[in-house]
DNA sequence: ACCAATATAGGTCAACCGTCCTATATTTCA
DNA sequence: TGAAATATAGGACGGTTGACCTATATTGGT
């Protein structure tokens, strides 16, 4: 049941998703996201009864896509420092958008700080599952003592590379601390593992 | 001539300047604007043509702002490596406001990425005059080949510790964060001037 | 085939926004 | 002082937005 209203629903997430990443949230309107759905405004009120529930939505698929995606990760590569590797590496994989738009993660939470909005806390989630999945693989290291401590730098580098790269449009910058940040990785992992 | 009129002009930079910061361009309306100062909106559209007219007044006002600190910290420091820790330190002297609101620079040019504005190209100044204040600190201590990268790198850890501790309002990963950028400095300057 | 549940479309509404306009008030200076 | 220039106030406008409502259309189960 609710096969189509179902998958109707998950089109408008994604489209939704695309377009808050894109424009931002609060300039996007319902009729922006029903266009690009091609539906319109009416029905797209019957699947989301407001705003906010559609901006729940898309977080709540963005964290899920997020926590599926470590787990191919997880998969696809067994050694730990590789899948370091990787998640550093994200910024290179994704450079045009994230010189474009910059961080999905980190804009939109500087968007709903910005607005005092309520469901920073659920997009705070984006973060934590990323950061979750880091202090495994750096424990995995035996780095223990000070892994969340990693983690959160780690997240923060991401996200000054993101936000520079955004407002300089600047892709080679990018490229470069993604390097540097491998380094540091290096250096840190040396350091404290051995 | 027209000195009240400057004053008033002044003021109400200053109060759209505050309140972009805290609740973001797009997100404050005339009205808004107009209510912290304590006038009308008639008597603000006399002095303001435009929402982008004030937007490149607050924009060009912190741009001269930024310039007039850092030749303050010029005066109040003769050593560069005085003058990088002070420039290192400062999200720990803002700590509150960062916490709460972001990077004044960095969150600004999120918002006008995520817009699409024409006035990006401005507000990147920002980061611009502080990128040139960095080199030139740089290339006194020695730091001529790589001086501007290693000055964009400093200006995206800045950004990542401001929108990470604004996304998690955590106060004491940015005491941290500056903490190991200073010894980051420390090792940078060392392994290059030596 | 029929009826209830679900889905879709499109109009309406109040609120807000940037912009513009006009009517006063205040200041400036000859 | 009085006229011209400047400054201030507040109303009006067209457009957009989120939200709501009602009328159809489609679907699914019996």
């Amino acid at each position: 049941m609710g096969t189509k209203g179902e998958k109707l629903r998950q089109r408008i997430v994604a489209a939704a998703d695309e377009l808050f990443y894109r424009q931002g949230y609060e300039n996007t309107s319902f009729s922006d996201i029903a266009d690009a759905v091609g539906i319109s405004r009416g029905n797209f009120y019957y699947h989301f009864k407001s705003k906010d529930e559609i901006l729940n939505a898309v977080i709540n698929t963005r964290v899920s896509g997020i926590d599926k995606m470590l787990n191919e990760w997880n998969k696809e590569f067994t050694d730990p420092r590789q899948r370091l590797y990787h998640y550093i590496d994200m910024p290179l994989r994704n450079q045009e958008k994230i010189s474009l738009h910059g961080c999905p993660v980190g804009s939109l939470c500087t968007e709903l700080a910005k607005a005092s909005h309520s469901m920073l806390d659920d997009a705070n989630n984006m973060f934590i599952v990323f950061r979750t999945w880091l202090v495994a693989q750096l424990e995995l290291l035996g780095i223990d003592n000070n892994a969340e401590q990693v983690a959160m730098h780690l997240l923060a580098r991401g996200q000054g590379i993101a936000s520079v790269a955004n407002a300089f449009e600047d892709k080679e910058f990018l490229q470069q601390e993604v390097k540097q940040l491998k380094r540091w990785l290096d250096d840190e992992i040396f350091d404290s593992s051995h």
